[in-house]
DNA sequence: GTTAGCACTCGATTCTACCGAGTGCCAAGA
DNA sequence: TCTTGGCACTCGGTAGAATCGAGTGCTAAC
């Protein structure tokens, strides 16, 4: 079962009575399925509640009042509004992922290795072939791990490269251009005065630089001072972004495939919706729960995942209002839970 | 002036006559700046040749029985054919950018600092935002550079880290997890043994690599084969594309927008084709020049960055035949001269 | 070789009619 | 009170006809 919006709905536990609950999952189910309004004869026939249209169409009067359907007309059938997808997708019965997928993953996750931004890479690109959307993988953000090694190499008398690595097994590059001209002596040295500085460290650590006027010292203080200077907003999270083409089949409207695109753009923007509707403690947001316009006519799904139970990323689809929630939510989850066993196993060899 | 075809247009060299050259161009910048088919009255009015428009129909005929130009109908005005387009770049005078777009990206490049990495993903936006084309910079391959320095980090017992930093200033890192299990103390031999091997050595090389059977040969022998096993497809190439959203703007037609999007989700094939196009000598191809089917409806321009006069990857524009030509060919020459200064530049603080 | 004149083509636009899916309402039945 | 069949009504979508007009190709005269 997925977890509820905490706020907004807890105001609303006004549960519809069976028979109105059927109702919108037919019409939503059908919605999905054809993209099209949903008449009250459809329903009717679909949904095994043995009534007549009529009656169907008297609830769906109420369901629109309350805000679980629209009319995009008079005299056209009912459309869910995302208060209806809201309702459908909190009262899913956690679906199961087909045999072919479920042996797809695992196959999957059996023959990938490597670093871990490959796999993070490559699981972006399975998971929107599996499901037809786009994907989204959020990869640990290492800020919070510890340096293992540091290393500063000169590429010439001038031009140095600070190259650290960390205990999640990230590395990072910096360059560092300092105002003096140091000889390849002074450089090994104050890579080795790195390595007994920041061992250790995380980022956020204040380490205590040499204060003197040698080379070798402003070396150092140089190299820390462009390593802390990290920018929050880069934070070195990743993302990785896969079949970004779906979003040309998922909506129609050029306007609204530019603007979803141009969002997928830009990934710090990503990374901080997905971590925001992991911190509503949501599985998915519709439309426009998440409180960002120009993806209104979007659903998004996300999925922790995590390292020694701790967070470190997630998956997460996004696709049209409408789009096959059952299937894409365990693709999800069951992605994101092979991805925290990978990460888990790879602790294990240990 | 722009390159022209080496093979294709040799045997072509009938240079059209001055008015039916005069009416090509017409019909093709009309073309471009409207998407509609352009008739004889147009082009009669907009080029300063004083003909009739009966004339101008008469040399369209033979234009377009020459495959300059084609009928979407008959009773339609003329639309340009790739050939057409080939035409028209290949006799257009070299376009001077327009001074804002000139102080922009000057100013961009007088700004931009940091990782070669960061500054070519900043670039391809840059001009992305500057043609509302979508864009391509590909870095430099770093299989030639050599070896500056390895280090191999242990981040658990089974579990070692091998970074690699390059004379060109890139740092890749790699998996080894060997067989058996190795000392703190033996890691760092190995590591220091790696280091007497390598330095200095490219990729390509062969390295004689200790026989012996004790932990740290084997880690030895390990890690160089690991650092060796890339893959040619791999091979280091970085491209970063800007912009993707463009092409919902750029072409009309679900279908070739999903088409087009889904090629450049395939970042080596972007990269070869960049690459074809730079070995061809163009720094344009047109529609099915470059022999691509799924992106026979676009144009392709290039423009090479060089560091030492050597080829360094380069930049390039995607967008549909109707393309402004003038405008985004220059915006790729003057980025890429300014990339490749940029380059220079850095090598010169030594 | 150029051009005015003219008949012709054919996509795009508009208008109309109309079909039909679907509604809301109501009155009769359970 | 709830359900349901009946019925008038709405309104988007489709099909067809009429029309428009941009643009052509051709021809005859300059």
């Amino acid at each position: 079962m997925s977890r509820r919006a905490s706020s907004k709905n807890e105001t609303d536990t006004s549960d519809l009575d069976v028979r109105k609950a059927t109702i919108l999952q037919a019409v939503v189910v059908e919605h999905i399925d054809t993209a099209q309004p949903v008449g009250s004869t459809a329903v009717a026939a679909s949904a095994d509640l043995d009534v007549s249209p009529a009656t169907v169409r008297s609830e769906m009067v109420t369901l629109e009042r309350e805000g679980y359907l629209a009319q995009p007309h008079t005299s056209a059938g009912r459309v869910p509004t995302d208060k209806g997808y809201r309702y459908f997708v909190d009262h899913l019965k956690s679906g199961v992922l087909g045999e072919a997928q479920q042996v797809q993953i695992s196959d999957f996750f059996k023959s990938v290795r490597g670093e871990v931004e490959g796999v993070l890479e490559q699981t972006s690109i399975m998971l929107s072939q599996l499901t037809n959307y786009t994907s989204v993988v959020v990869g640990p953000s290492h800020s919070h791990s510890s340096i293992l090694s540091v290393q500063l190499v000169n590429l010439d008398s001038r031009h140095h490269l600070l190259v650290t690595v960390f205990s999640d097994g990230s590395v990072t590059k910096h360059s560092v251009l300092p105002t003096i001209e140091a000889s390849h002596v002074e450089v090994t040295e104050a890579s080795r005065q790195l390595n007994a500085l920041l061992i250790g460290t995380t980022l956020d650590s204040r380490v205590q630089v040499p204060s003197r006027d040698d080379h070798v010292a402003i070396l150092v203080r140089e190299s820390v001072s462009v390593l802390h200077a990290q920018k929050p907003t880069t934070d070195g999270e990743q993302v990785f972004i896969g079949g970004s083409s779906r979003v040309a089949e998922a909506f129609d409207g050029v306007e609204t495939v530019r603007k979803v695109l141009s969002i997928l753009e830009q990934e710090l923007l990503v990374v901080s919706l997905v971590q925001d509707i992991l911190d509503q403690g949501l599985s998915v947001a519709i439309g426009s729960e998440h409180g960002f316009e120009p993806l209104s006519s979007c659903a998004v799904i996300v999925a922790p995942v995590t390292i020694d139970g701790e967070p470190a990323g997630a998956v997460g689809l996004l696709g049209p209002t409408r789009m096959k929630y059952r299937e894409a939510m365990a693709a999800a989850r069951v992605v994101s839970e092979h991805l925290t066993n990978h990460f888990a196993n790879e602790e294990d060899h240990a």
